[in-house]
DNA sequence: AGGATTATTTATCGATCGATACAGAAAGGA
DNA sequence: TCCTTTCTGTATCGATCGATAAATAATCCT
């Protein structure tokens, strides 16, 4: 059962990881298929051959962003002892993500919303679902912590979920304008400033 | 000394409202010319004559913009009786311009760091300019209340101002994936939770 | 070895991009 | 009235967009 007809000359999870560079510097529509073919190292006929089509190709992209940053942060919120630490842990850990030497700078996902205009309508859902999990994995800590007694029983988990991730998506746009990683941490340690009060607040 | 020729067909400042609206919409590169033309109901060659060039239209239509909500919200900041008033006005004010029926969500200046790729040198340094001028008056204000001894001595004022500017920027993505005013004034809201920390903080 | 299958290179395809050439139309100045 | 000036509509420019057709090369299976 070994593979039949002329084996592919590229690697290609080495040539998916250029396509996913060039689309998170660029977005979508800033991402040509002529720069793609020229980072990937490949003509557009074996581009087609392997990833169907400039959107599903996009698609294959984000999906191995996931699977790098996206699992990163969802260990550093999995992994903190408390839902305090796990937000912190959370906005800092973005923060050093966001400024990393030779990657483009601010989240591939979040910046998408803006970037995104141009892509199919199936993309643009899976980018919206990708966006969304993002809260619901912090809400769902925070609910644990809750439940757990860590937190008062009058706090508004998805409240406070929402601000802290509009807070990662404002320091994305941040770091793109070219905020550096001591400026996000900053950043990300004046939201943490209203954790006590958020958490005392009504729902 | 009137005008000498042709007059013009149409009227310059209500296309220039049209252009506006579609940048706005869509970005610099995701509004092509044929779109453009069509939104400001004239052919190309009035446009190039009117405006000069798409990149200069864009400028003018970011100027317009300026003049309009950029206004406001630095109306706000200035009228506001105290520091803390200003910011808690300028984000709440911001949830409401945000998510106005009719017009695009969030703001056209911010989104631009990631829609104006394909801009000129000039007109992303205008750009550039436009988002770091928000900062400055709203830091100015904070300075301004540090020294009329409204605030303590020890905070930090460039600090506390790219935190909240960080906040309105991240609005402008929320905005743009749907979130409704409600939503964000409580972001605005959780936001100046951490007022009170952050202006006893040591700069 | 020979046929089947798949990947590669080259050379494009039609559509759309931003931007103009050109000729006619509408105004003021002489 | 005629000339100059400016705007308008039509028609189109070369470049680039995303995507493919066709021919050739490299592998497996029999």
């Amino acid at each position: 059962m070994a593979e039949r007809g002329r084996p592919r000359a590229f690697d290609r999870n080495q040539a998916l990881h250029q396509a996913m560079m060039l689309f998170w510097e660029k977005g979508f529509q800033g991402a040509s298929m002529s720069e793609l073919t020229a980072a990937m190292g490949i003509n557009a006929p074996s581009l087609y051959a392997a990833f169907g089509s400039k959107d599903a190709l996009y698609r294959q992209a984000m999906a191995l962003y996931e699977e790098g940053d996206g699992v990163v942060l969802g260990r550093e919120i999995a992994e903190a002892p408390t839902a305090k630490a796990a937000v912190e842990a959370y906005l800092m850990r973005s923060a050093a993500l966001f400024t990393r030497p030779g990657k483009p700078a601010g989240c591939m996902v979040v910046l998408s919303v803006v970037h995104g205009a141009g892509t199919s309508p199936q993309t643009s859902e899976a980018l919206r679902d990708a966006r969304n999990e993002a809260q619901a994995v912090i809400e769902a800590r925070l609910r644990r912590a809750l439940e757990a007694g860590e937190l008062p029983a009058t706090c508004d988990p998805a409240m406070i979920a929402s601000f802290y991730v509009t807070v990662q998506q404002g320091m994305s746009i941040r770091a793109r304008d070219g905020a550096t990683r001591p400026e996000l941490e900053a950043i990300a340690q004046a939201s943490m400033a209203a954790w006590d009060g958020l958490t005392q607040m009504q729902g």
